[in-house]
Order: structure tokens, then sequence, then C-alpha cells
DNA sequence: GAGCACTGC
């Protein structure tokens, strides 16, 4: 596949380098005598941000106050709307018109893909079309969305709509909410919600018609989805689906269902002029920045919207643009129209996030510099200009070394056409594109390669496993995952114990599904259970869920860091975590407590909600709660025995290797273990990422004698000999080991499909056999430190 | 001595 070598921005490094020679930022926007100060959140507090999340309610009124500005599906909001009946409003969607051939065709087939254009009114009206044509009698339409808000939003306007009150017979259910009612008939939800519903009950009985809405998205629940439905509808006669998509994979979700008749809607938008650029450009920052400028001193009024690819070069765009302003004004003898550089990513805290969504002062222009998050996430009316820098990032992942990265890549057509149509919202638009039309044409992807291609897939493995797919290189995946992916997280399961030689569910894999977590954190909680320390994983685990708690601005590095220190535990990262938790619960779960210790609110109330849900889970499970007090050993061990895969050896100065596959890991400075006196011979870790180095993210320092003692297919101690047996680093020849292992497993796994299942698992002793491998001798030097936890 | 595309259970 050929990609458009991607060159670093030398505006990204001017700037970067401008400012670090002590003309700090602040200090421009004061030469500026600007307004646009606030916009890059340099200059906020703690305190200010704290207070901000505050008045918010936890998020949930956040989520609402944006839910109408999301996906443009709550119309409720325009001037239009406001000067109709509902029912008048009904009639207007383009969706009406075709309202009877659609059921006709939904009467006729089993599966229809529906191609439903931005504002045709298919989320809103589907449902209750459905409704309206009798299919409500024997069982829910329920309507699937990638997003919560959405899923939010939607079934708040058409229970608006259909008049009744919310979670009466129109409902929503996402993660900790379900606002449904034994009378609900129209039920919407994330596709997570249904995916879980399908480990209780596989067929979906209690549905009549499922609608995928935004297929196109390609989720990992959808594409799981996908393959799991089209088995409800070969074995339910009785059962409809309806995909919705955008026009370019409508073919291909046909074809995956057998030839299902595509359905066009006609939806309202405005065409858009696109402009190819005739060379590629040098610098991309550059170049769009000197587009916006040409654009907003040549061309008519409407709101301009940038796509980059991250946080700093949006920072360093909108720098850019303020300076150029700045400089424009003040050499010219005419006024200047005034212009609002207002930046947006998901980082952003939520009130700055709002800006771009406030109406500009009369005669000012916005200009928006975004992420992918305005590709999809959320919708901002206005936009008449789009500039796409043809980049974006993505998450890959590597499951030979279990690592992730963070990659800039040139994104596909689709994503480009999806970008340009971002301008015709309006009106008619113009979209100026930092590439060339050979680019487009030749080197782009068609599509995005779909979540389920480049993501760990040990979670997607354990729920097919547990909805007794037999053998998963032969699951209906419209897109199927790499083999070794899927080979390779098999085997990883097979080490936590959740898989037997054959490939079938243990019982411990069986409780394992039970939990919204990844394997290793769910394997991690119920090794609590074994250990006595329920009560502290539970927590780690939870903290573990949500993105980092530390809060870390700028322009106040050196001060978050000593607060960050203050909770350090010095042999682990985990109980720092750990402790972070049981301070803020000491004192009374309060905000400004958070504030004053530079912790994100929002991430620890995440973290409060997700240890109560798995707290439930735990319940029917009939797990007592267990504390293990102080003894905070044990409380490592239960890590250790979840993360043994995540093993690394001490070779050299805070740098590590991985012990299964040699992978150089190194400790990263926000780490408890970084700036210690002494390193630890062995550490666990959470997770490997790739940005500069790779770096290990949340490390405990373990004891050599549990790995022996909790892993023994790879660790053993020699006896009467307190040395330490090193048995694999499976980096080269060794790797075909592990590949003889896989061709084993799926031959077993081939075998027992057409025989009879029964056979028990093999003892552990038969298990270490197989993988059993001559080690390399290394001395134990590492004595642990026996430290408690407190500030 | 350093990094955060975007979702979701």
């Amino acid at each position: 596949m050929a990609v458009i070598a991607r060159k670093g921005s030398p505006l990204v490094r001017e700037i970067r380098e401008k400012q670090s020679m002590g003309k700090s930022r602040q200090r421009f926007w004061e030469l500026a005598g600007s307004k646009l100060g606030h916009i890059l959140g340099v200059e906020r507090t703690a305190e200010q941000v704290g207070a901000g999340a505050d008045q918010g309610d936890a998020g949930f009124r956040e989520e609402l106050k944006f839910s109408q500005h999301l996906e443009g599906k709550a119309e409720a909001a325009s001037d239009f709307a406001r000067s109709k009946s509902l029912s008048d409003q009904r009639q207007y969607l383009p969706i009406y018109a075709a309202r009877d051939d659609l059921l006709g065709v939904v009467r006729e087939n089993q599966v229809v893909v529906v191609v439903g254009e931005t504002g045709s009114g298919k989320t809103t009206q589907l449902t209750q079309y459905l409704h309206e044509d009798g299919y409500t009698r024997t069982g829910l339409v329920g309507c699937t969305q990638p997003r919560r808000v959405a899923a939010m939003s939607v079934a708040r306007r058409v229970s608006e709509e259909m008049g009744t009150a919310l979670g009466d017979e129109t409902g929503y259910a996402i993660r900790f909410e379900d606002v449904t009612s034994p009378n609900t008939k129209i039920k919407y939800m994330t596709d997570g919600v249904l995916l879980c519903e399908t480990l209780k009950d596989a067929d979906l009985d209690r549905y009549r018609v499922i609608i995928m809405d935004e297929a196109h998205e390609r989720s990992l629940d959808t594409d799981v989805l996908f393959g799991i439905l089209k088995k409800v509808v070969a074995c339910r006669r009785d059962f409809k689906l309806i995909v919705t998509s955008a026009t370019l994979n409508a073919e291909k979700f046909s074809k995956f269902f057998g030839g299902a008749p595509v359905f066009h809607i006609p939806g309202r938008t405005f065409p858009v002029n696109i402009i190819f650029s005739k060379t590629p450009w040098e610098d991309y920052v550059e170049a769009a920045v000197k587009q916006a400028i040409a654009i907003h001193m040549t061309s008519g009024p409407g709101d301009i919207l940038i796509f980059m690819t991250g946080q700093e070069e949006i920072e360093t765009a909108c720098y850019a643009l303020a300076e150029r302003m700045v400089q424009i004004v003040s050499s010219s003898s005419k006024a200047v129209p005034k212009l609002s550089i207002l930046p947006i990513y998901s980082q952003l805290p939520a009130d700055l996030q709002a800006k771009i969504f406030q109406k500009a002062e009369e005669g000012t222009r916005k200009c928006i510099v975004a992420t992918n998050i305005a590709e999809t996430s959320l919708t901002v009316d206005g936009i008449f200009y789009v500039i796409d820098t043809g980049y974006g990032k993505m998450k890959v992942y590597n499951p030979r070394m279990g690592m992730d990265a963070l990659q800039v890549f040139p994104c596909s057509r689709a994503a480009a056409d999806q970008r340009a149509g971002r301008a015709g919202r309006t009106g008619p638009g113009t979209c100026y594109r930092l590439f060339t039309e050979s680019a487009y044409q030749n080197e782009m992807l068609p599509n995005p390669v779909p979540e389920i291609q480049r993501t760990n897939l040990g979670n997607v493995v354990l729920l097919l496993k547990s909805l007794n797919v037999e053998n998963l290189l032969d699951f209906d995946f419209m897109d199927p995952p790499p083999q070794e992916n899927i080979l390779n997280s098999m085997y990883q399961l097979w080490l936590l114990g959740a898989l037997n030689n054959v490939g079938g569910l243990t019982s411990l894999g069986c409780k394992m599904v039970e939990f919204p977590l990844d394997p290793c954190l769910a394997k991690m909680l119920l090794m609590g259970k074994e250990l006595g320390c329920v009560e502290e994983v539970l927590t780690i685990v939870s903290m573990l869920s949500v993105p980092s708690v530390f809060f870390r601005p700028k322009d106040r590095a050196e001060e978050s860091d000593a607060a960050r220190e203050k909770f350090f535990v010095p042999e682990s990262d985990h109980l720092t975590l750990l402790n972070v938790y049981l301070q803020w619960e000491s004192n009374q779960y309060r905000s400004d407590w958070c504030n004053d210790h530079f912790l994100h609110v929002k991430g620890l109330q995440k973290a409060r909600e997700v240890r109560s849900q798995l707290l439930d889970i735990l319940k029917t499970l009939k797990i007592p709660l267990s504390s293990c007090r102080m003894e905070w050993d044990v409380v490592r061990k239960a890590i250790c025995s979840a993360y043994f895969q995540n093993t690394a050896r001490l070779k050299g100065v805070r740098e590590y290797v991985n012990c299964q596959h040699g992978t150089p890991c190194h400790l990263h400075p926000s780490s408890a273990l970084y700036g210690l006196g002494y390193t630890p011979d062995y550490i666990v870790y959470h997770e490997l990422v790739l940005t500069k180095k790779e770096y290990m993210q949340c490390v405990s320092a373990v004891d050599p004698q549990w790995l022996a003692e909790l892993a023994p297919m790879f660790f053993s101690v020699k006896e009467g000999d307190t040395s330490f047996l090193d048995r694999r680093r499976w980096h080269d020849e060794e790797k075909t080991a592990m590949e003889e292992e896989m061709e084993k497993l799926r031959q077993e796994q081939a075998e027992a499909t057409s025989r009879e299942k029964g056979r028990g698992e093999k003892s552990g002793k038969q298990q270490q056999q197989q993988v059993a491998m001559p080690g390399l001798k290394k001395g134990l030097t590492y004595p642990m430190p026996k430290r408690r936890m407190g500030l």
C-alpha cells in the first residue's frame, strides 16, 4: 500500500522554539492585546477547570448541553422547528415521502440496508414508522448508536414527538443508565449495550426489529454485532434487521447479508466545491494557516473549519493564526474583519469546548481548528469553508509485542469526503484539500481500516467464546481481523486460564465475561478473591478503566508534579492509584479537594461509577468483599497474577526488557518508580505505549518468587537455590515455538468441533510442559522494600 | 525527563 510520506511540520518546531526562548504564550497574548488569550486555555488554573466541571453536575448536564449539537440529530433548536408543530416537522423530513415504500421493502425482506444521507431524518423516524406499522406488538424495536449522547438525545426527541414521557414507550439504555420500562416499545442504545444483551439472550428474543444506525462507522462493537445478528437472522424468521450506512459501504453491507436490498433516502445538504492542491505541501500546518488567512481576507462570510491531527498541531495553528492576524491588523491602514480562533479536541476542558457553539459577534468570523472529533462526533452549523490536511491520528496495535502506538496516517477517501461534507450543512460550501487529486485517487484507502483489524481482541474472543462460537477463525466477520491477532489473543487468554487446551471457556473464563473489563483486569479482580483483597483490587481496576486522573496543565507543570508525587507509593503506580482513591474517599469525594491536588474530578467520578457497577456484578456472582487491610504486598501479588505476561526485567538505567518477547520497555517519567534511588529487578506493567520510546504505563515492582508461583509456564525458581530462572525470551527462536503452539491450538480446536465435547482440562503440569523451555540463570539481587502507604 | 485521534461496556 502506498502511503503519503508525512514530514514533520517546520511551523510546529519553529513555534515551539519561539515559546521556549522565553517569549511565553501568556506574554504574547498580553502584547497582542487580544481577547483570544482564553482560547488556548493556557492561562486557566486548576481551580477554574474544576469550577467549570462542578457546575455541570457530574458531567451529565454537560452531555445534555452538547447533545443538541451532536450529529445534527436533535433538530429542536432550529428556527424552523420552533415555528412548526412536531407533526409538521416530521412531515417536512425527506424520509417522510419515502415512508410507504420503505415499509413495503421492510415487510418483504428480512434485512434491508438503508442509505440515509445527513439530514434525512432516518434516526428519529424509522423507529416510529415501524412502531406505527405494528412491529412493536410482538417485540421491541431496538436502534443502536455508536455514542451515548446520541442514544440519549434521540430517545428524548422521539418521546417528545410521540407525546409520551421519556422511559415510557420510548427509552434508552447506556452504561450506568437504563431509562426503559416494561411499557417500552422503542429502545435506543449504544451498540455496546446490545452486545452485552446478547450474552444473556443470544437470539435477542425480546426484539422484533434491530436498526443498526451509523453502521458505516464500523466500531469494534458494530463489527461483532454484524456477525452475531447475521446468525439471528438465519435462525429467527420473524426477526428484521435494518442497517443504515453511508453510500460508500452500502453494497458491501448488502453483500454481507446475502444481497439485501439497498434503499436510498435523499438528504438535505448543499453542494460542496472541492479544491485540490496542485502540488503536495511541505508543511501542511503552515499551508492550512495561509489558506485560512486567505479565505478570511478575500472570501465572503461563513465560518472556517480546519482539520488537524492532534493537540500540538492545533495549538501551533491557533498561535500562528493569531500572530498573522496581529501582523495584518498592525500593518493595514483599513479596518480588518475580526477572526475568532477556536481550538477543539476531546481533551480540551468542556467549558472551552462549548465555545465553538457560541455565536460569534457581529462581523466576526469563526475559525475552528479541530481533530477528527469534528468529523463525526460533533457538528457545528455555519461552516462554509473546510480546510483538510488529509491526515489524522489512529491507534494501532502490535499483537506480537502487545504494544499500542498512536500514529499519524493519511485519512481515507471516505473520511476526506465526510470532512468536506461539513462545509455543506448550512449552505453551499468550499473544501480546500491540502493534498493533490492524484494522492486522493491513488494513495488514499477508500475506507479507514476497521477497528477490529487494528486492536487487541482479548475481549472479542472472550465474548464470542461465551456465545459458543467454536472456531473463531470461521466466525463470519465482515472484515476478518488478522489471524495472528486472533490466535495471539487466544493464547493470552489461555495463559490467563480463561481458555482450556481445546480453546473452550474455563469456569474462570465464564466469570471473566461477566465484567465489562479487559480480560487481564477481570482476572486481577477474580484473583483478589483468592488472595483476600477484593476491595483493594476493585478500586485499582476501576481507576485503570478511566483515563489518567492526574491533571497537568502546561503552565503549572512543576506544581502539579509535586502534587502528584505526594500520592506516590514507591514500589507501585497501581498502589499510587489506590492511594489517590482512598484519599479522595476520606475527603468525602470532594471536588475542591481534587482541584487542590491537581486531580481530574470527572475521571475520579467515572472511576467511582465503574467501581459501583463492578460491585454489583461481584454481588450477583456472590463474591464477598474482602480486604487485606494494610498488607499491600498481597495487592501487588494479585496484580502480578494477572499481568505476568507484561513482566519486564531490569537491563540498564530505568530500562527494562519484556521477559516474553524482549521488547525494550522504559519507565515513564511520571511513574512512581522513576525517581527512586533503586530500581527493582522485576516489574509488571499495565500497558506498553510507543511514543518517543516504548513507555510502560502504570508499573509495579514484583517479587520474582511470585512469578514462579503464579506463572509457572514462564518462570521458575531452582530448587534449593535462591537463583531465578527466567525461562523465556521469545524473541527469535522461541517465536517459532509460539507459532507451533498456536498451530497446535488451532488444530485441536478444529478437531474439537468435529469431536464430541467433554474432554476435561489438562492438568497444570501438562500445560507447563507444552511451553517449557530451557532458560537463563539470573541472580536475585533486588530486596523487595516493605513500605506502607500514606501521605 | 514526557504525551494524550475517537468511541464504548
